[in-house]
DNA sequence: GCCTATTATGAGCAAAAGCTCACCCCCGGA
DNA sequence: TCCGGGGGTGAGCTTTTGCTCATAATAGGC
């Protein structure tokens, strides 16, 4: 298999063109979220949008090129979430506050068409591109969590906490909100908040007493 | 979408038959966990199978008949290890071993073939009847954990919190084990076992002081 | 050895999906 | 007004895949 092409074949020049692109964005979003990845045809994506095929595919090479960068606008979104959070509520001072952050990031990002995130994580074809850019992204979560971790935190190995708290915030937070159970969202984030943080800060109360 | 039939058409009556029905289902797992759901066409599962595509119809009515198969199988296995750890181990008797059982049993069940598993658990067409089979399944985990939790446990709200663990032992196993990065397995179940149970005893040794 | 139910075969059909390409539209600068 | 090129179109080609069916081989009771 050698590796598709996945860049848009064509950029726009013209201001049309670049709406025509997001209507197609926007239509395989939704059609997506609704048939699932396999049903989602390149053609129906294109009535969705009311586009000819021929003017999607001279966006998108196939039909991975088009999730890809849907998933690509999902991370984008993520990091602007967490600006924003960040902009009312401040930078994290504490290992609570800022766990607490991780979470709350990552239920707000979630929100956003859940359907289309289940589908991305679950259906999606996973080339080599796309697991590159997760696995990037994941990485770079660990080591922002075990740079918290370090200092303060009682656990055997910091490694190894850093990749489970990173983990379960995102595959708890993805199943819960997907799921179709009824959730109670502010319950659901301070248990996890709780679960974290007392994973993480349990042998320092025990041996001292002593929160942050 | 009418529910395909998703039952053998015919259950063999000599053992010529069942052997070759277990020849097909074995091809499909290796052509499933090596190739993926969609790239697993019938036909190759046939070639490896050593069976014509007209027997592998015989027992199966469709594909997706033959990952609800496996899907089964995988079930069935997981009571079964967890019937074996308790022959050695015996019934757990503290809320602290119970959580290791869980965990322990989650992690031996992921350790055969956890690309098949991966196959199935994030690329599967999720079935109505799979569905439900794994809701069943997960109630009954979750029923199960509530059980423990309820006279023991100091979380707000319990059925959360019985939601949470089950999922979290669930979805990290699998992703930590199917991940490419390399894992020492003992050390992953102290630790996770080690966040559930502060998680979930964390309460009964602080007096006070959290929320709720 | 004969006979019937069971099992096995595989060429090929029908449907569907991804994608191409030859052609047309229309914007904007000169 | 003219014209070049970016933009748009959609019939239909190609390939693939799930699956059928007419036919053949085999097992095992009599």
């Amino acid at each position: 298999m050698p590796g598709k092409q996945l860049q848009p074949r064509k950029e726009p020049r013209q201001i049309r063109g670049e709406l025509t692109r997001q209507r197609i964005l926007a239509a395989a979003a939704r059609v997506f979220a609704e048939m699932g990845y396999a049903a989602g045809t390149t053609n129906r994506i294109a009535e969705r949008a009311r586009v000819s095929i021929g003017s999607l595919y001279q966006y998108y090479p196939n039909k991975d090129a088009i999730l890809v960068a849907l998933a690509s606008r999902h991370l984008d979104a993520g990091a602007e979430t967490l600006r924003r959070h960040r902009e009312t509520a401040g930078p994290p001072d504490t290992l609570d506050a800022a766990l607490r952050e991780l979470v709350h990031v990552a239920i707000q990002n979630h929100l956003d068409d859940p359907q289309l995130f289940r589908v991305m994580a679950e259906q999606a074809p996973r080339s080599a591109e796309l697991l590159e850019q997760v696995a990037r992204y994941e990485e770079e979560r660990v080591a922002y969590v075990r740079g918290l971790l370090e200092p303060e935190a009682d656990v055997s190995n910091v490694d190894l906490a850093a990749r489970i708290v990173v983990n379960t915030v995102e595959l708890l937070v993805h199943k819960m909100i997907a799921g179709p159970e009824p959730l109670d969202l502010a319950a659901f984030e301070d248990e996890l908040v709780a679960m974290l943080t007392r994973y993480v800060t349990a042998g320092s109360e025990r041996s001292s007493g002593l929160r942050h």
